[in-house]
DNA sequence: GTAGGGTTAG
């Protein structure tokens, strides 16, 4: 038990601070009593302190246990201190207090220690580099992290697998990924894990393509491999590419996990995949993942996003265990579908058990007053997040708030609160206002906002098209003329609209415009028909939103091919009477659509669910679940 | 006693 030499039980130790005795004593029956019964790690420690307070011969004490005392309670000084006294210590014991230091708060200490250990000339093994590898890791200290790289290098360790790829971690996580790349090249040897890391850093700086080239060379994939690049495809904004790479994963004939499973759920949230969305559900129920709470989580958003919200509560509702983000979550979904006081009486639940609000609860919270006008209760909140809550708002949050009260019609205060902000307002914030001059009509300061906007973000097609239907509205054509011109000359293009529908697992989708689609003449027919019965209802089809310089019976023409229509009517035709139409579509609806919406979901006695760029609009019985506040 | 993948927001 004893594994140090004679001089570090010398009583007259440095350790025997505020003891001046030198005296050696001797210990008590109790006291070896105690060696022999201690039950913790913490009272081996007390039992330490005491020994060197009353000058006990440390030569007593398990000096190795001592030090692992420091991976339980991690403390520089005091490991400092016993590293001193021990002549003859064993890598072993203070590979232990290095993984301590590494996973611990100071991660610091680890290589403070791993310096002491390289004074004291004792021999660092793998574990030892690999230990401090995690603490550079931890600290993004790439400098130390080169050093450690050196003596894995010079004490022949460089065959080692698990220290080369714990350095190409820290290379491409400090943000090195050159060395990162030109370590991997020169890499003799590489196994899985090596190009999982590899994967993961490009994935991390957006090189989607290239990390799907390592991934197709890979020889081994393992569970990770394939979730990494699930997962890499959602983060970079392809979740149709996920899905794709999934349905090859399960050809491959491996179990997803609860990772696997969140990243297909991400997938499926972007792409509004209620179908396989719910079959991931069930096969996440029998593989016991609902106690995940990332899973759940995943799962609240996945139906937000699907448009159902009886679902999502659902899960919600279940949950033995909620962090912050299911409730964040659920209440940026009741915003969405426009059910402003049900998330906030969500929030007040959530305070009244104590959990603690973020600064994305903050933007659901700012949403739902946004969408439906709660104009106070957004300042409440604003207010309140940073004097209640301690959360210093962000440039979204300051979007938000912008965007509340342009909706609102309070213009000026708008643009004083956006001229007061403490930090630069980005593009967002005064698309926002752009946004609330066009609902309101003011031209003056959407021109301010398009000056602004002219710099920050040229190249976004969708403020050009807002200032263009403002001036057309006000048959200000000359000037909506001007702003297509500038569109050109910048070489800006509209994105055309796009909505998808989804019958019988087959997604159909409609570009505006479109008349390829193989039942174009029935939907056409259909159209037809329908227009009839809801002119008669008082529609009048609003044509200032056709950007076109057209004729007005042609831009009518155009109108009536809005994707969102085409989706719309084709759902009518192909899914069962009363079941509900759910939509996606890429940019906001339209306001012709949305007042023809809501006459064809009386006409045709349906739901329509309409999942547009910001939020769901529920059609039924002739209104909107947006009270046309959108 | 050692390495790689996950949720709200965007």
């Amino acid at each position: 038990m004893l594994c140090y030499s004679s001089s570090s039980s010398s009583s007259s130790s440095s350790l025997h601070h505020g003891n001046n005795n030198n005296h050696l004593r001797l210990p008590t029956e109790q006291h070896l009593h105690l060696l022999q019964s201690f039950n913790s790690p913490f009272e081996l420690k007390q039992l330490h302190t005491h020994f060197i307070k009353t000058s006990l011969p440390l030569s007593l004490l398990p000096l190795t246990q001592v030090a692992s005392v420091c991976a339980l309670t991690p403390n520089f000084t005091y490991a400092q201190k016993i590293f001193q006294r021990v002549k003859t210590p064993e890598i072993f014991t203070w590979n232990s207090c290095l993984k301590a230091f590494a996973e611990g708060e100071s991660p610091n200490d680890a290589v403070l220690l791993f310096y002491q250990i390289i004074k004291f000339g004792l021999l660092p093994d793998s574990f030892t580099l690999s230990f401090v590898l995690k603490a550079c890791l931890r600290l993004l200290d790439v400098e130390n992290g080169r050093i450690v790289h050196g003596y894995v290098e010079k004490l022949g360790l460089s065959s080692n697998l698990f220290l080369k790829n714990t350095i190409l971690h820290l290379y491409g996580y400090c943000g090195e990924f050159d060395d990162a790349l030109k370590l991997f090249d020169k890499m003799s040897e590489r196994d899985v894990v090596s190009w999982n890391i590899m994967i993961t850093h490009l994935i991390k700086r957006d090189d989607i393509e290239r990390a799907f080239d390592l991934f197709s060379q890979m020889v081994v994939r393992n569970l990770r491999s394939w979730t990494l690049m699930i997962s890499g495809f959602v983060q970079c904004g392809k979740p149709k590419e996920a899905v794709d790479l999934f349905f090859e994963f399960e050809k491959v004939g491996l179990e997803p996990n609860e990772v696997t499973v969140v990243a297909v759920l991400s997938a499926c949230a972007d792409l509004g995949d209620l179908n396989l969305g719910r079959r991931i559900h069930e096969f996440s129920n029998k593989s016991g993942f609902g106690s995940n709470v990332r899973v759940s989580n995943t799962l609240i958003d996945m139906f937000i996003k699907c448009g159902c919200l009886e679902e999502a509560r659902g899960v919600f509702n279940e949950m033995k265990e909620r962090t912050v983000v299911s409730w964040s979550a659920m209440i940026q979904g009741l915003a969405i579908h426009g059910k402003a006081e049900e998330a906030l009486r969500v929030f007040d639940e959530m305070i009244r058990v104590g959990m603690k609000p973020n600064w994305v609860t903050f933007l659901g919270l700012l949403h739902a007053c946004s969408h439906m006008g709660l104009v106070e209760q957004g300042r409440e909140f604003f207010t309140s997040m940073t004097s209640d809550y301690g959360i210093v708002p962000k440039i979204e949050h300051y979007g938000s708030m912008v965007d509340l009260l342009s909706r609102a019609g309070l213009l000026q205060e708008a643009r004083e609160f956006i001229k007061n902000m403490p930090i630069k307002p980005n593009g967002v914030v005064w698309g926002a206002l752009l946004g609330g001059c066009k609902v309101h009509k003011n031209i003056e300061l959407a021109e301010e906002a398009i000056e602004n906007l002219s710099e920050l973000d040229p190249f976004n097609d969708g403020y050009y098209v807002v200032l263009s239907n403002i001036y057309a509205e006000a048959e200000r054509w000359e000037e909506a003329a001007r702003v297509r011109k500038l569109m050109r000359d910048r070489g800006v293009r509209k994105t055309p609209g796009a909505s998808s529908i989804t019958v019988d697992g087959v997604v159909h989708e409609f570009v505006a415009g479109d008349e390829s689609h193989p039942q174009a003449k029935k939907i056409f027919e259909t159209w037809d028909k329908l227009v009839e019965k809801m002119k008669v209802m008082g529609y009048v089809p609003n044509t200032s939103v056709v950007l076109l310089d057209i004729e007005e019976t042609e831009k009518e023409r155009f109108l009536y091919r809005h994707s969102e229509k085409l989706a719309v009517v084709f759902g009518l035709i192909n899914t069962p009477a009363r079941t509900p139409i759910r939509v996606m579509k890429n940019l906001r609806v339209c306001e012709d659509c949305h007042e023809a919406l809501k006459l064809i979901s009386t006409i045709g006695n349906r739901e329509i669910v309409v999942r547009d760029r910001n939020r769901f609009h529920c059609f039924k019985d002739g209104s909107c679940s947006c009270r046309d506040y959108w």
